[in-house]
DNA sequence: TGGTTTCGGAACCTAAGGTAGCGCAATTCG
DNA sequence: CGAATTGCGCTACCTTAGGTTCCGAAACCA
């Protein structure tokens, strides 16, 4: 019988830095921005050495995105209407990005994106397609309506982020809220 | 009598290559994308000198901004109600942002002002505030729902550009417009 | 003890934004 | 005409940052 998990791979084992490393990315973000959060600060704000980053992560790119998947963390999808639910993740998304360094990071590394079609790629697979698809069941709508209130939401709040260099405020998460509800008012499934 | 524009000042004159270097720029970045568009390959597509560039204007983000503008022009405002100036105005918005090359150059330095202070302003002062005093202006709106908007249009008009390498599709435009038109259902000025 | 993998560290490569200085060209002013 | 002034092209250079290479040492397993 092979196993499924073989007790341990040979040789020395990796030390458990992921966390360190996250933490340090996004305080390192905030200090200094995105653009200055080099891979070497990072790693000297972990206390680890840059190569030690690289062995686990390909690219900045991809540590930002493993980074961002961390700090998001799975979205709540319990409300029982469907306006609920897009006002809750509506919500949710506003909050997240809005916490200390995630939206610098998030909007640094979608910038980077623009011109690099690999980051694309991982962006659009490891960080959109999750909640795209966790959004098309809870809603029941098609992708192309979901990538759409997605356009819009993650790019308002990035857009206000990114000309101003602060979060979005409550009273026009709210006026977001209203604005992309009628998308969802129709029940799609009803008889 | 001091003449409001002296015949010429001394020296020789600077030769007309502010046109030439806008296609250029646009063309390189629609060929080779933002990132690998540097001004290096710029000055070269355009025929001259990288320090030429550089003695007109004092970042790559300041160009690109120039271009920008020279790409846009002017708003066109003429439609007779509301709701005609907000819907003429956001496809107009969308097709600039759809041109070969103004989209990339666009989310290109939007990017780079996230972690830019300096560059945010250009953006903010250059381009943005012209476009969003004339909106005001048009509509009798004040300035806080005028943002608004403009996170909306242009913040979900770059997200899809960013995620997707590919200017938004007429139908989703059309929701676009459909979507921020009750934002201004209600006349602010009536009695 | 030997095999295997990881870590830290230093040196290095490349690309790109931006600068400095020189010689020359074009134009104005006296 | 000549002098001063300014713009252009060019070369070389500086700095930052992403990313790689290589080596010795550490940690784990058999």
């Amino acid at each position: 019988m092979t196993p499924l998990t073989p007790a341990r791979p040979p040789g020395r084992p990796r030390s458990g830095i992921n966390d360190v490393v996250f933490a340090a990315t996004l305080s390192t973000v905030r200090e200094l921005g995105y653009a200055r959060a080099t891979v070497e600060r990072i790693a000297a704000a972990a206390g680890i050495a840059k190569t030690t980053i690289y062995r686990r992560w390909p690219t900045k790119g991809a540590l930002i995105v493993d980074c961002l998947l961390d700090a998001f963390g799975p979205v709540p999808l319990e409300g029982g209407s469907r306006a609920e639910i897009v006002s809750s993740a509506v919500r949710w998304t506003a909050g997240k990005i809005g916490e200390p360094g995630v939206g610098d990071a998030f909007a640094g590394v979608f910038s980077d994106g623009v011109s690099d079609p690999e980051l694309r790629e991982i962006l659009s697979s490891r960080l959109q397609d999750p909640y795209r698809l966790a959004l098309q069941e809870a809603l029941g709508e098609p992708e192309h309506r979901v990538l759409f209130l997605i356009d819009v939401v993650v790019g308002t709040l990035l857009h206000r982020m990114g000309m101003t260099g602060e979060p979005m405020v409550d009273g026009d998460v709210d006026a977001l809220v209203e604005m992309v509800l009628p998308l969802f008012h129709r029940e799609p499934d009803s008889p």
